[in-house]
DNA sequence: CTTGAAGCGATTTTT
DNA sequence: TCGCTTCAAG
């Protein structure tokens, strides 16, 4: 077996599995074998070393990649290595965390926030603040600065010793707003996704007998992607491998996308002062794509000044030249990326093999309706997940609430949802009645009783019978489930006794809408959890499924062209690939420039391009729907940095002058400016790029650099003509475009084109 | 107070 | 295109 395992490796690889004592980094090159080397190392360690298979843990950054991983592994290492610890750092976290919430006294069946769950949460906070009706904005920035803490281990408490509270926006109740934050979802109950690492971190560091468990339980650590890690990530992966320092980590510089989630580079460039005594393997053989395809890759990050010095080759001698195809509007271009699909699979590449990668989302939908009508079967990744639409969540928050009455996020969801009379203003006061029993009912049984309170509650009569009608029945089928119960049945009762059903049957049979048919296939996901989970209750079906937020993925086989961004295709490979919109301000995206140095999206197309074993294909499109409007684009500025001999360019736009594609009544052609141009926004930020330095603080995506704009700076306070005196909240670009966002004392924020504005002072 | 209709505006990347 | 906010009517 041993022999087997090691045979099919090149030197370094052999090196790196071989070393399974002490800490390895391997600094792995696109498509050098580095998920290979991962794999094999995990079998070695259990065939030649006789590791107990659940000794052994293997983190990854996303579920697909767990799951290639699996599978990989047990194609390796057999069904022996089914017992594998093998997941995502969040699912990891969530893992400990249940086991963990012991030590803190808090319920492992707790509830899983998503994003929009913590936007109501605080949004919540902020009117209980009486700061009420702060704007979607304001929120977002509050959402975006707790998390950013949570994924730098900043507890409220030590929040004014690491952040300078003065320089940041809305610093003076940041500090609060957070605490309060924490507190509702902690009443609820609940954890968010930073919870998943943070909450596990500290409650480590905070019992250290519950981290010596660990250590006793897991012996050998491997770690995919290391170099987009961010510090919780990391300090939870360090925690647990400094038992006995079998860590083994796997990354690549060049493939760093993820620095704007907080992904910290120097995780891995440090990693040799983190472990002094860690032994570096390079990998630096591609074994996956040819030659032409490489040699355009290397073009492209080679113009990286920021980077450790690598030099990928292949074997791979001969192959097609990469291709650009330039279109006159986008839907063009959705046509051409069919033709040449159609075009690959004729000449015997199977569908699945192909991928379309696009910088966001919204692309997909031009290119979908394309395949559609060429009858290409395809498959999207990402984009509006399944278990995020609407009728779905509804009903989960239905789910959810069942399964924990604290949940205060599935409260607000379901409470009028269908509307059943209970209005913003009944809402209110039903969260303020729930707060006060709160206080003094601490226990589920007696919480349970404000079903039984709603009358003396001083609701309107119509919403206290909505509630209690409402409640009686849910307080019902909470006893159901708490025995075992099965979910198809469970889904149908929750269906039909919330009035969702007719509600979602009768906007399905007026707006044409199919929301039945997604509520089906949740229902048959449930089914088939229940399934092969024959003793799970109902809340591991809803915690698992959180953790899956952003798939369509219910099973289905992976059959058909993959449509994905570039972000969700890292870690993937494809025999053809097609790279769609490269257009200024799409990828480059413009919204990037703010916080990038340009390398950022570079290596993001890099990421994209390695992603291909044989066909590379690029598009452009001169024209395409942004913002609502059709936009004249320029081209992306990687085409005129890419050397010109290792692509061929198509312009297939001169051979139709005319604009094929838009009819009827958007027809503003051209005329309004495209909305960002990634290399404005670039040359302006480097012009008035203010020196901060970053001695003594922790940079959290620059929270301390106040923008500034002429001589006014966010935080200022100033008066409007028209509206008065308010205090300058945000600062969007700089110069004579910068947008000045002014909340004034009415509660509203306004913005404003700074050129255009007589600001002065207050 | 609640609801439905109409108008509006805004759209990165993900666990 | 779609989801959200705003507005007027019941």
């Amino acid at each position: 077996m041993a022999a087997d395992i090691l045979a099919n490796l090149n030197e370094p690889q052999r090196e790196a599995v071989k070393k399974t004592e002490g800490p390895v980094l391997v600094l792995a090159g696109a498509g050098s074998g580095k998920t290979r080397t991962i794999v094999h190392r995990i079998a070695y360690l259990i065939h030649e070393k006789n590791i107990f298979p659940n000794r052994i843990v293997a983190v990854t950054f996303t579920n697909k990649a767990a799951g290639e991983m699996r599978q990989r592994v047990l194609e390796v290492a057999g069904d022996a290595a089914m017992s594998c610890i093998l997941k995502t750092y969040h699912s990891l976290g969530l893992y400990l965390l249940r086991e963990l919430c012991g030590y803190i006294s808090f319920p492992r069946d707790f509830t899983i926030w998503d994003d929009t769950d913590q936007n109501g949460a605080i949004n919540g906070v902020l009117e209980s603040l009486s700061r009420d009706k702060l704007n979607k904005t304001h929120i977002k920035y509050f959402s975006q600065k707790i998390g950013s803490f949570k994924d730098n281990l900043i507890s409220p408490e030590q929040l004014p010793e690491k952040i300078n509270l003065d320089e940041i926006e809305f610093g003076d109740i940041l500090q609060e707003v957070y605490h309060l934050y924490e507190q509702k979802k902690m009443d609820s109950r609940a954890m968010d996704f930073s919870d998943l690492l943070y909450q596990t971190v500290k409650i480590m560091e905070n019992f250290p007998e519950s981290l010596a468990n660990f250590h006793r339980r897991y012996h050998y650590f491997l770690v995919d992607e290391y170099q987009d890690t961010n510090h919780s990530q990391y300090t939870m992966i360090n925690l647990l491998a400094k038992g006995r320092n079998n860590l083994c980590v796997v990354g690549d510089d060049d493939q760093a996308i993820y620095t704007w989630r907080g992904a910290n580079i120097n995780n891995i460039l440090d990693f040799n002062r983190d472990f002094p005594d860690a032994m570096t393997v390079k990998l630096e053989e591609n074994y996956r794509s040819t030659q032409p395809v490489l040699d355009l890759a290397n073009d492209v990050i080679n113009q990286n000044k920021n980077r450790m010095d690598k030099a990928l080759w292949t074997q791979i001698r001969d192959g097609q030249k990469p291709a650009l195809y330039i279109l006159n509007s986008d839907i063009d271009e959705s046509k051409q990326i069919a033709a040449q699909i159609e075009n690959a699979i004729s000449s015997g590449v199977a569908p699945s093999e192909i991928a379309v990668l696009y910088r966001v989302n919204s692309q997909s939908r031009l290119i979908e309706e394309a395949l559609l009508q060429k009858k290409i079967k395809y498959r999207v990744y990402g984009g509006v997940s399944f278990f995020g639409r609407k009728e779905v969540k509804d009903i989960l928050a239905y789910l959810r609430f069942l399964v924990n009455p604290f949940d205060e996020a599935a409260l607000l969801r379901l409470v009028n949802n269908p509307p059943r009379g209970i209005g913003e203003k009944s809402v209110e006061r039903l969260v303020e009645f729930r707060n006060e029993v709160m206080q003094k009912e601490r226990t589920l049984s007696d919480f349970l009783r404000i079903f039984s309170l709603i009358e003396d509650s001083g609701l309107n009569k119509k919403a206290a019978d909505g509630i209690s009608q409402l409640f009686t029945w849910m307080k019902d089928m909470r006893e159901k489930i708490m025995r075992k119960v099965d979910f198809a049945l469970l889904i149908e009762d929750v269906l039909e006794r919330s009035g969702l059903k007719a509600a979602i049957e009768e906007e399905d049979r007026l707006l044409g809408t199919s929301r039945m048919e997604n509520i089906t296939e949740l229902k048959n996901s449930m089914i088939f959890f229940q399934r092969t989970h024959p003793d799970a209750v109902l809340n591991d079906y809803l915690q698992e499924i959180s953790l899956f937020s952003n798939t369509n993925d219910l099973g289905e086989p992976d059959d058909g062209v993959c449509l994905m961004t570039v972000h969700n295709a890292k870690g993937l490979e494809f025999d053809t690939v097609i790279i769609a919109g490269l257009d200024d301000g799409i990828f480059p995206h413009y919204l990037a420039a703010e916080r990038d140095d340009g390398e950022e999206e570079r290596r993001l197309l890099y990421v994209a391009i390695t992603r291909a074993r044989r066909q590379l294909f690029f598009t452009r499109a001169k024209r395409r729907m942004m913002q609502g409007f059709v936009q004249t684009t320029n081209p992306s500025v990687f085409i005129s940095q890419i050397n010109e001999t290792l692509w061929e360019k198509n312009d297939y736009s001169l051979n139709q002058p005319g604009f094929v594609g838009y009819s009827g009544s958007r027809n503003n052609y051209g005329e309004k400016k495209a909305p960002g141009s990634y290399l404005q926004k670039q040359n302006e930020i480097i012009k008035n790029k203010t020196k901060n330095s970053f001695n003594n603080v922790i940079d959290l995506n620059n929270v301390n650099s106040a923008q500034k704009a002429g001589e006014f700076r966010s935080g200022d306070r100033v008066r409007h003509p028209n509206f008065g005196v308010g205090k300058i909240f945000k600062i969007e670009g700089s110069g004579d475009a910068a947008k000045v966002h002014i909340f004034f004392g009415d509660n509203k924020s306004r913005k404003f084109i700074l050129k255009y504005t007589r600001l002065e002072k207050a």
